[in-house]
RNA sequence: GCGGGGGUGGCGGAACGGCAGACGCGCCAGACUUAGGAUCUGGUGCCAUUGGCGUGGGGGUUCAAGUCCCCCCCUCCGCACCA
């Protein structure tokens, strides 16, 4: 009989699922741990990065279930989204069936792999039951004032035939096709989330202390905190007044210019003021800058182009006109789409002036130098000394800005804020498969909310989906017509769908109770539950999904829902799975199908390689050859146990302590053991390495198979050892660990069996390599018993014969002695 | 440009400031075999004769540096006209 993988792996899974075994309940009399993977979107079938995100999870859901924590293993699908769309037109069928189907085949596919999942709890956002509750946040936020509808210059993908939010472009391009996004005047639905803007900040260093590094970077840079101080220009001519943020009010006497994105609403006001002729000039290079692309708009490099207009503003300090442009480096997205000019101290403006001849004041000048306008080639934008600035001259820039915007404040002149970089969620999608929006439009009450109790708003499913960028939903004249709430009179559905992303924001509070139909979910389990203690995904979501899913639960916590105000406690990013040095896809045909790779060396193989390849942090490079040995491990378990299978279960359960080992190589032998367990333990637990913990499982297996039972006790001492190994290996290879534990004799399930425990005193060697080394060089091993003291050691080594040949007489000036460790003897020479 | 990783055998990767290269892959040899691309056992950083040299390069701290400090190079990843 030998590792007959497909019957097992088959056997073990119908055995967890008959015997309920990793379902959960809340029991506050229990310890939890909620372990969570980020869900997948159900595209058809599962692929490596999948399984790689999926093993870890699952392994650590196993090894804290033996722990003794009462873990919460869920999973479920994103279900709703584009690709849905697209299958439709091409496969001919309807998102809605296609999605389904996709969700229910790779439902097999994770029970294929063992994953460890309470399936009862699956959800799936497309499905009613949940994204009711998506309609009923929206409402919630909404009653909150944290929606809104705005007309704004927006992020379009023609391809994709719908708007974006800020997060969802990169780097000009659409997150999803990367084609280039483009600005578009639209009404749109917006959330809030720059309310939260200053929390989501400060809890970076509070509240995600669990989180890579990295990531916490990336949030903090996103959200782009920057304190400074809002000053306003008032226009000549004009009745408007033009507000402009800026960190540097230490500048402030240098301004020579106002600058206006194109998007700017002064320049409607402006234009209707100005001569024909003049207009004409103005609306072709508004034109122009508006028709650049957002990676062109947004590239540094790029050339600065301006227009004068005829306008100017007052100083608000000095009281002098100040000349106002249009450029095409001010963003609109940022600030206030209007900046003050200051081109001796930020090069940009420098740039520009000196393109367009404008005048260069320097107000600050460099220690020990004196700057001149006329002259200067490039902006000085470090710290130094107030100048050109009355009575500020000659205050260190750090004092100055404090001190100037003190003072501006005092007079008027401005007023202290901090700007962030984070902009307002555009949550609206011209898109069928999603969310409804849960709004009508009725020409006389207005754009009115449909009450909570009519929720929810139901999609249509049966619909036909002809093309791309065009909802089928306007086509359904019946669906879109209803009556207002409020009046009762022939009002418009709202036939926007929601951001897929709002259904991620909140799926792990619906885990925790996911058939509750009273609420989004029920208190008394989150409660138990929520937060999430491990997080795992991808490093893509650092400024998508994790910053949404962090407001919401800030929101659903100040709405009295929640006690957690972060969702996520640890979070693991798990590197890419590549082969032959790119990232596996279609398109470089560099794919490893998981199921192909499950019906030839099985689920555990499969996820033993690729917890072993690799840290989980790093990319790791798929090969078949490593694959192969991962197998072999597995079969080199299976053989150990079946080849010694009779006294392994004729001695079962009888621990040998270590003060009752008396041979040399018996307690070396439990010590391998219980050096084994507290290594892995370790490694799992504390440093999340779990490529070298199951490293320590084959170092562990081949001292099994170094190691010859003579005696009772030796027996005794070989299954303590199986029965470690299965123990840890469980975690990993569940199923091939189970069917061997079955094997000894066992009737209870190795999937819930505590984790075993480490004798401390059998891990205290007898016997230590001393390292000696003359002057750093090693020169000697010695082999002396532990525990030695520092002069008595020192005595030992400096007696040894070959220590005493390699000093050739020459007598140590210093020796530097580590008990158990190592002994240095610096020499002359 | 700014920020963050990372550079260790033929390869993936290990190493509380204390024996560099655990474990695996590959390779070499042996055993068992009709056979071996199965299995088991042993070997395997480089150069050489004792002995040297080795963690991207160069300095430094230290009895001792892959690990700490300074400078530089290369690479991957984020962000990038953020006022």
């Amino acid at each position: 009989m030998g590792y007959d993988f497909q019957t097992i792996e088959t056997k073990w899974q119908r055995i967890w699922e008959e015997r309920r075994a990793f379902e959960v309940e809340t029991d506050p009399s229990k310890p939890k741990f909620y372990c969570l993977e980020m869900f997948p979107y159900p595209s058809g079938a599962l692929h490596m990065g999948h399984i790689r995100n999926y093993s870890m999870g699952d392994m650590l859901a196993r090894f804290l279930r033996k722990r003794g924590m009462n873990v919460l293993y869920p999973m479920g699908f994103d279900a709703f989204g584009m690709p849905a769309e697209n299958a439709a037109i091409k496969y001919k069928t309807r998102p809605h069936d296609w999605t389904w189907k996709n969700i229910e085949h790779m439902t097999i596919q994770l029970k294929r792999m063992g994953y460890s999942y309470d399936w009862r709890r699956r959800v799936e956002s497309c499905n009613p039951d949940y994204y009711r509750w998506n309609q009923w946040i929206f409402l919630q936020m909404y009653k909150h004032g944290l929606v809104y509808q705005k007309e704004a210059p927006v992020n379009w993908c023609e391809p994709c035939g719908t708007v974006l939010a800020n997060e969802q472009v990169e780097g000009g391009t659409c997150w999803r096709c990367h084609h280039p996004v483009i600005k578009k005047n639209l009404k749109q639905w917006f959330i809030k989330i720059t309310d939260y803007a200053q929390e989501l900040v400060d809890d970076i260093e509070t509240g995600l202390q669990g989180w890579p590094e990295r990531v916490r970077i990336m949030q903090r840079n996103w959200l782009g905190r920057s304190e400074g101080a809002c000053l306003e220009f008032e226009v000549l001519d004009l009745n408007y007044t033009i507000p402009a943020f800026t960190t540097r009010f230490d500048t402030v006497f240098g301004i020579t210019f106002i600058a206006l994105a194109a998007e700017h609403e002064l320049v409607a006001l402006m234009l209707n003021k100005m001569e024909e002729g003049e207009a004409q000039k103005m609306r072709d290079f508004v034109a122009q800058c508006m028709a650049q692309s957002s990676i062109e708009r947004s590239d540094a490099g790029a050339e600065k182009l301006g227009f004068k207009t005829p306008f100017c503003g007052l100083h608000p300090v000095t009281g002098k006109p100040i000349p106002i442009w249009i450029a095409n480096y001010i963003l609109m997205d940022y600030g206030t789409g209007a900046i003050m000019g200051v081109p001796g101290h930020d090069q940009r403006d420098f740039d520009f002036c000196r393109k367009y001849g404008i005048d260069v004041i320097p107000v600050i000048n460099p220690e020990g130098e004196t700057l001149d306008g006329a002259t200067m080639e490039t902006a000085f934008e470090g710290d130094g000394f107030v100048c050109n600035s009355g009575q500020f001259n000659g205050l260190p820039t750090q004092e100055a800005i404090p001190t100037m915007i003190d003072w501006g404040e005092k007079e008027g002149y401005c007023s202290r804020e901090i700007q962030f970089r984070l902009r307002d969620w555009l949550i609206s999608r011209q898109r069928y498969w999603g969310t409804p929006i849960p709004f009508v439009h009725c020409p006389h009450c207005g754009t009115m909310p449909i009450p909570e109790d009519q929720l929810p708003v139901l999609l249509p499913e049966d619909v036909e989906v002809r093309e791309v960028g065009r909802s089928p939903l306007l086509d359904r004249p019946e669906w879109l017509s209803t009556l207002c709430p409020q009046c009762g009179q022939p009002a418009q559905r709202e036939a926007d769908t929601m951001d897929t992303f709002f259904c991620s924001s909140w799926y792990f509070a619906r885990y925790c109770s996911p058939g509750y139909t009273q609420a989004p979910f029920d208190t008394k389990d989150t409660d138990y539950w929520m937060a999430v203690d491990q997080y795992i995904g991808g490093i893509e979501h650092a400024c998508l999904h994790l910053i949404y899913a962090r407001f919401f639960t800030k929101f659903l916590a100040d709405i009295g829902m929640l006690k957690v105000r972060e969702p996520f406690t640890n979070l693991l990013t798990q590197g890419m799975v590549i082969k032959d040095g790119a990232k596996m896809s279609k398109s470089l045909g560099n794919v490893v199908d998981p199921t192909e790779i499950v019906s030839t060396y099985g689920a555990d193989t499969a996820r033993l390689f690729i917890l072993f390849a690799a840290p989980p942090q790093n990319d790791l490079d798929w090969s078949e050859r490593g694959v192969e040995g991962a197998h072999r491990f597995i079969g080199r378990v299976w053989r150990c146990v079946e080849d010694n299978l009779d006294s392994l279960r004729t001695h079962e359960g009888r621990r040998v302590p270590m003060k009752a080992l008396k041979k040399p190589e018996l307690r070396d032998f439990k010590r391998k053991i219980h050096s084994a367990v507290a290594a892995v333990t370790r490694d799992i637990e504390e440093e999340k390495q779990f490529n070298t913990a199951i490293a320590r499982l084959m170092e562990l297996t081949n001292a099994i198979y170094a190691f010859h039972p003579e005696d009772e006790t030796g027996h005794a001492l070989q299954r303590e050892a199986v029965d470690s190994l299965l123990h840890c290996l469980s975690p990993f290879c569940p199923h091939v660990a189970e069917e061997l534990w079955e094997m000894l004799g066992n009737k209870t399930l190795l999937s819930l069996a505590p984790w075993p425990t480490v004798e401390d005193e059998a891990l205290v060697a007898d016997v230590v390599t001393i390292v000696v080394q003359i002057n750093g060089k090693l020169r000697a091993r010695l082999e002396l018993p532990a525990g030695l003291g520092k002069e008595e050691l020192e005595k030992v080594v400096m007696e040894d014969a070959s220590v005493q040949e390699r000093l050739q007489g020459r007598e140590p000036i210093k020796k530097i002695v580590v008990p158990d460790k190592l002994v240095n003897l610096v020499v002359k020479n």
